[in-house]
DNA sequence: GCATGATCATGC
DNA sequence: GCATGATCATGC
């Protein structure tokens, strides 16, 4: 390797690094016949510290620099419909070793060893091109750890360690934590290896840490738009910076909130409204909103019948019929939603006609409940195969049922019997929605 | 009173 | 023009 840089010196790396922008791996540097002919898949990392760095730091517990304590991360970035740049997915972290992390604290933990410091190479995805072909489309940059942001990722990695004393490493979902995600390596497939846990005989998935995408997304954004770190939550975790928000309006009718975050209820049919105040108050003193945006967190309104319990079920993304047969429980958009926090914002109706901010809660869906939701997107998968009229009720699951979500009764979409049904979604029933409310 | 089907306003 | 989050409307 002719590159010349001092590799105990994060600003030679970086610098170099940089000359592979505008360029794709293959284009750089030589790579050995043998590795071009099998580089449809593997580590774009390993490739370029193996042939653009010339060095082979292996699987080692320490960073790819160790001299310039730098590890290396390279990770896709696709191009959303208006041209803006988004991460592909999570960027992956390091292994969470169930055995060892136990053992560990934070501060001197595998993960903050390995990623307090990290070279980010950004290259634009292309499917089905081998990864040397592809592109690193924008300037790569030093990532550290921001120290507004430490608070909260020690606060998930903290998180995910009890999970693993607690025995339930198999029960682990990205929805536990907010920044750094506990997200599935490998296939995932039937034939997938587990692994053992410290305190359990449960065999549990293989885990790594992660950025979720939500936030890895910040990070691009701020990166692209050069500003100097990403924001705000200073010396609180997200939790406490939510309550804090809402803690004012707690009890506060709607109409008194309304006026004071000046947003008015524009007819009887406005069905967002109340989702648009707690947006408001959200964001009404500075940034926390974005916050949630970072973490991937989602929102979702409930409002309480007198009785105490809600009215109506919660509705997730449109699948489409003709598609569902060839995806997979554990890549499908509603297995995502499930795995991701959801931030609660309950409003009470009173006998007397009031409407009251009653209840601000986070919560994520536990271990059974998602697996009885798998249950019935397999059931619905199944379904639409042979009859996508006949799809899982609400008598079918104490979770999940499926049900019409369209514009009107002509917003359709094809199914495999070749007739045109009205879009359907999965929800979450509006009693299964009125336990968790009680317990939060 | 609940399950199911149908639809609305908003914001991008 | 459409996805989205949410709620309305009807029938049993």
């Amino acid at each position: 390797m002719e590159l010349d840089y001092d590799a105990s010196s994060k600003a030679s790396i970086l610098a170099t690094a940089k000359k592979l922008t505008g360029k794709t791996l293959n284009e750089s540097c030589t790579i050995p016949r043998e590795i071009q002919n099998k580089a449809n898949k593997g580590d774009l990392g390993i490739l370029v510290e193996n042939y653009f760095f010339g060095i082979n730091p292996g699987n080692s517990a320490k960073p790819d620099f160790p001299e310039a304590g730098l590890e290396l991360k390279t990770t896709g970035l696709v191009r959303r419909r208006d041209g803006s740049l988004k991460a592909k997915e999570r960027l992956s972290l390091t292994s969470l070793n169930f055995m060892e992390i136990v053992k560990e604290d934070w501060i001197t933990s595998t993960f903050v060893r390995k990623c307090s410091s990290m070279l980010l190479l950004f290259y634009e995805y292309v499917k089905d091109s081998s990864v040397i072909d592809r592109k690193f489309i924008i300037d790569p940059m030093v990532y550290e750890l921001p120290p507004e942001d430490l608070p909260q990722l020690k606060r998930d990695w903290e998180t995910i360690q009890k999970k693993i004393l607690d025995g339930k490493a198999h029960e682990l979902s990205e929805g536990d934590t907010f920044y750094l995600g506990a997200c599935r390596k490998g296939s995932g497939g039937p034939d997938e290896k587990l692994l053992s846990q410290p305190f359990s005989e449960i065999k549990a998935k293989s885990r790594a840490f992660s950025f979720k995408p939500s936030y890895l997304d910040v990070i691009i954004n701020a990166h692209l738009n050069s500003l100097p770190s990403i924001s705000s939550t200073g010396s609180e975790t997200i939790e406490g910076a939510t309550y804090k928000r809402f803690s004012k309006y707690l009890g506060k009718t709607i109409d008194e909130i309304s006026r004071d975050v000046n947003y008015f209820r524009s007819s009887v049919n406005h069905k967002s409204f109340n989702r648009t105040l707690a947006e408001r108050i959200l964001s009404s003193e500075g940034s926390s909103y974005k916050e949630l945006t970072k973490a991937g967190i989602q929102m979702k309104t409930v409002v309480l019948q007198p009785n105490g319990t809600p009215k109506e079920s919660m509705s997730f993304d449109v699948f489409e019929y003709m598609k569902i047969g060839q995806e997979f429980w554990e890549t499908s958009d509603f297995c995502a939603s499930l795995e991701q926090k959801v931030l609660f914002v309950v409003f009470q109706d009173g006998r007397d006609g009031t409407r009251r901010l009653s209840k601000v809660a986070y919560w994520n869906m536990p271990y059974q409940d998602r697996e009885e939701a798998r249950r019935v997107w397999e059931l619905t998968q199944a379904r639409v195969a042979v009859d996508a009229s006949n799809l899982p009720k609400t008598r079918d699951s104490r979770v999940a049922h499926v049900r019409p979500k369209g514009r009107n009764a002509a917003d359709v979409l094809p199914t495999p019997q070749g007739t045109n049904l009205t879009k359907q979604c999965f929800w979450l029933n509006a009693r299964y929605i009125g336990e968790i409310i009680q317990n939060l």
